[in-house]
DNA sequence: TTGAAAGCGCTAACAC
DNA sequence: GTGTTAGCGCTTTCAA
């Protein structure tokens, strides 16, 4: 449990003043050379660190920012995180990462925790578009924040999100241009705001719910739910033709359920889903899935953060981009086959580092 | 961009001295009932909530342990992470995860800027059992540190993990009895203890290598690595009995290759992994794979990093756990038919928030 | 260019 | 039981 050396020390055994070795360290101020070649000595040979807690409380800043996710166990939030942790690399700054287990109360808890810790600024994926306001507008009062992917109306918040009827439209006009007549849409309940735009979305093209050729089924982006919603449909009577996901984790859950009960996909039925993550890919077959931009998603959301000169409050903004759809086995035609080099088109994944 | 109310607006708001209302605040200490109703009042009124880093500089204690993982890409390092947090917050604590991108360079740096944040501990699995010791021991210096899973033979860190062996020699002797004569390994190469203990393991319960009854093949642990084999096995002529696959990760790659070349599992081979993470139970036919009591391991690794009464060295530990083999229809016989009641076993996972 | 001194927000002695 | 004071480690005026 070996004291940690401090600037004081540095400088002793520089034998400068507190005053010119921090400023040395810090390397911008104006030191003579010769000193700052002592200090610069002296410095390593006691393994000097600086204090970033001791130095975020004099200068209010801590080159860090805190990004809230709603479960670390949706791979779609993991390349979120990894991408942001990217970006932020690249002019070192770090995150500190919290997990809000999908509860707004938690959730409020780990944005007070970020706050008490002095982030630069805050980058939040709302667990909810109703119960996560609060703790958003709490924290927007002490610093930048940005809402990610999702959306809870807040007046001093910056989003940065993809377009989900967008992504929904392209998903069933897909199925629909392979000659998919009824559909089933497999997703979470609409307290989020992503899952109640794609909710919206899917009402607004699959036709009439009268009709019969539109089924719903809602709970949450979980693999069980997944599964769940499977032995639905298998009960439920015949299949639709095409199944729409809300999220790649509900259609894994899904899938493995349908093979279990030797459904064939595609042939049978065509299941398209969201998010585009490994997920999709180690099933077989893999899933057409929706892609969103999450590289330039992540950079726009920190240039947001970045975006307030004086710390001033200026009209928030919010950027929308277009997803894609990924098209692979899942909703193959018969005279398809399997590609193997799909996995190319993702073979460079962002390293991760959080912070 | 608001101030945050500190303890001497609180103390003004309150009439009492900034002591006092530190005093109220904490509550540990005694104060008239009146003055602490007074103070939790203005404190209430003024929404204040103490900065952390200011008390961390003060107590030199922060509440808070650094985690250090390799990937958060792997699934077992997210559920050991989700096993710490829960541990860590029924003490109130909260956790500041890190990924070292498998790099033990962004690992000497991230654990430098855990240790600059004054964490009160730090729990690291090791990317490297080589590269990751200096980084190790420098961190020793300033706290405690538990080594998680993996480690890198390290003089003042205590280890926290489960019985490679045992684990292995479980998967081995399982399809033994299945009637596999010949088998194949698919791991990772021996840079982290964990790769190296199964690796032994295998070779010394799978039988002689000249005898062209075991076959090796080694890179990572990672999907893209378990395609790749699998297409060397396919390539080199007659499927093994079995494979024994160094991690979940690499399992699912390789089971979506031998699928696509429309090898029957178990059937045709049969397959045995380790983690027993959720994307065993996407894949059909789900995966027989090693279970690590990770929670018990977690509560073990935050028990050790508490237990140094003065912050006094002390001799070194290590904690071993015993895995057990959880068995599903990768190595189903001809008799046993998919069990849909297996997901039951991990209904209640373990929710995260980190930290 | 350098040093002395003040202070970020908090708590722990030490007096009263 | 309460207030005063000092100081955690750092940066940054302000003088010299």
């Amino acid at each position: 449990m070996k004291k940690r050396a401090t600037v004081r020390d540095v400088a002793a055994e520089a034998g400068v003043s507190p005053a010119t070795a921090a400023r040395a360290l810090s390397g911008n101020a104006s030191v003579d050379p010769v000193l700052a070649r002592r200090v610069a000595a002296a410095s390593q040979r006691l393994g000097y660190t600086t204090n970033v807690m001791a130095r975020a409380l004099r200068t209010q800043q801590t080159g860090t920012i805190g990004v809230v996710v709603p479960s670390i166990t949706n791979p779609f939030f993991v390349s979120a995180v990894e991408a942001l942790e990217g970006v932020l690399a690249r002019s070192n700054r770090s995150l500190v990462l919290c997990d809000a287990r999908n509860s707004a109360l938690t959730e409020a808890e780990r944005i007070e925790f970020l706050v008490s810790r002095m982030v630069d600024g805050l980058v939040v994926i709302p667990v909810s578009r109703r119960d996560s306001r609060q703790a958003l507008n709490l924290a927007a009062a002490h610093g930048p924040v940005v809402q990610f992917d999702r959306y809870a109306p807040s007046t001093n918040t910056d989003f940065v999100g993809a377009d989900n009827a967008e992504g929904v439209r392209q998903m069933v006009e897909h199925v629909q241009a392979l000659g998919a007549r009824t559909m089933a849409y497999v997703g979470a309940q609409p307290t989020s705001s992503s899952a109640a735009e794609r909710l919206d979305a899917f009402r607004g093209l699959a036709g009439s719910p009268s009709g019969d050729r539109r089924m719903e089924f809602l709970d949450d982006f979980t693999t069980e739910w997944g599964r769940t919603a499977g032995e639905h449909l298998l009960a439920d009577g015949p299949l639709p033709d095409a199944i729409v996901c809300g999220a790649d984790l509900i259609a894994v859950g899904l899938l493995s359920v349908l093979q279990d009960a030797k459904v064939k996909v595609p042939a049978d039925v065509k299941i398209v889903s969201y998010d585009d993550s490994m997920m999709g890919l180690i099933t077989s077959p893999r899933l057409t899935s929706v892609r969103q931009p999450v590289e330039l998603m992540a950079e726009e959301a920190i240039r947001l953060l970045g975006d307030r000169p004086d710390g001033e409050p200026r009209p928030s903004r919010k950027s929308i981009f277009s997803p894609t759809l990924v098209i692979r086995e899942s909703t193959a035609t018969a005279s398809s086959r399997p590609s193997r080099t799909e996995h190319s088109d993702r073979a460079a994944p962002h390293p991760a580092a959080i912070p």
